[in-house]
DNA sequence: GGTTGTCGAGAGCGGTGCTCTCGTTCGCGA
DNA sequence: TCGCGAACGAGAGCACCGCTCTCGACAACC
């Protein structure tokens, strides 16, 4: 959102600025339908109705209607690690960090329930995830790693058989900060099953799989936050 | 499956199984179609272009594309149920049990990852579960959670505080055969989270969300397992 | 044997994603 | 300043979708 324009080499025309505009357009109306709808029945030509121009013309903008659903996509997945981010308090007991952006993610997810669908239910048919949703869908990954990194390296994690399974890669040392001896293959095993399971329980709640097993889905949510938390191996859980 | 015909006042007619059979036909193309495209673009004009009839046709057998998925829906929940079943073996350790079981759901995932989408995928759009799904779709939880409650009653878990926190309903004490002092409401909800846990990690896996963090899924499989059934307080585990 | 209900086929409705063509307009270079 | 090319929006059209209706043919029952 740099106000540019001054610069003579990179001058925006009046028509770049009407095409930006106009994509901008077409994409909140494309976040309303989405949010409305859903996304399998979110349609090219109801945006283009609601805009008052023809079906047509969006494809000046969107090349196909997956391009437009990959923008929706890379934008769900920076709100949603947006919403992570803001949520951790650095400063404050690993383990509280733990469970509050476990939670924040939980509330982003039944705030935006089509768009965290979209995210991460069924992957549209014949959708391959283009490699520029890769950042933004690693942000929530990312946070957690954070939190689970300060925690080794505050020595709150205990420091374990050094185990090298080689199941997960080097990247996800990289997204710990750095190899340290209580961040094994077996801890990082771990986070990942976390993490994967954080979705798990939010994806059967949102989408009706507890059924009527889960009588209080709020105090669950933070009971499950909190034995992800000493599944990772955080301090102070209840059992300790 | 009975041989029926001979009784007078439950006569078969040629019609009733020429309808049976038709039936059974359009389910086994439209099981084709579905391992094929996904939920998602099966197309009941498609089905009936397979069988060679007009598609206003199908709807003598189908009332909407929803009623023929919830048939799908159904049959899937059962085919996945039954793996599970079949690959639990009362007898031997329940830590055991509970890895085989886990590993037989994913293994079930692997090989039909079409219906597994439309099971613990997304939603569809317009859709709501009729309330016959519901047995069907328990029936993992009900092998995972015989196994917990076998557990409890050889005295494998340690007998925990007996607190009872409202979140889980009566229901999910029956699936694990009735109360126990071992089995309070934290047991229960720690085995609601690995249940929903184990969906997450094979989404993740089968969606690709784990991206190329996870470099060998199967050994990645085996661990979180393991670790599930270390949440859930079997007996057994590499950190006991 | 006649009646009744089921069956399959066909036409048709409104919707979809997407492509092509057409006349227009804007921006840049000569 | 002018002209050219690129971008633009609109419209028609293609193939497909779910679904409904009608109509002739046939089987099942009274």
């Amino acid at each position: 959102m740099l106000s540019a324009g001054r610069v003579g080499s990179v001058t925006t025309t009046a028509r770049d600025r009407a095409r930006a505009a106009l994509t901008d357009e077409i994409l909140t109306a494309a976040r309303v339908q989405l949010a409305d709808v859903g996304a399998a029945a979110l349609s090219l030509r109801a945006v283009a109705r609601e805009l008052g121009m023809a079906s047509s013309a969006v494809y000046r903008y969107f090349p196909s209607r997956d391009d437009l659903l990959t923008r929706l996509i890379v934008d769900s997945y920076d709100d949603a690690g947006a919403a992570a981010e803001a949520a951790d308090v650095p400063g404050s007991p690993t383990r509280s960090r733990w469970v509050v952006v476990c939670l924040a993610v939980r509330g982003w997810a039944l705030a935006h329930p089509h768009e965290y669908a979209l995210l991460y239910g069924s992957p549209v048919p014949g959708y391959v995830a283009p490699t520029d949703t890769v950042p933004a869908a690693a942000r929530v990954g990312v946070v957690l790693g954070r939190i689970l990194g300060d925690a080794a390296r505050a020595g709150q994690l205990p420091v374990s058989a050094g185990r090298t399974t080689g199941t997960v890669s080097a990247e996800v040392h990289a997204a710990v900060g750095g190899v340290h001896p209580a961040l094994d293959d077996d801890v990082l095993t771990r986070a990942l099953l976390a993490w994967s399971a954080l979705y798990g329980a939010i994806s059967f709640e949102l989408f009706g799989h507890f059924g009527d097993s889960v009588t209080d889905v709020d105090s669950f949510a933070a009971d499950a936050a909190d034995a992800l938390a000493t599944l990772v191996g955080l301090p102070g859980g209840a059992g300790t």
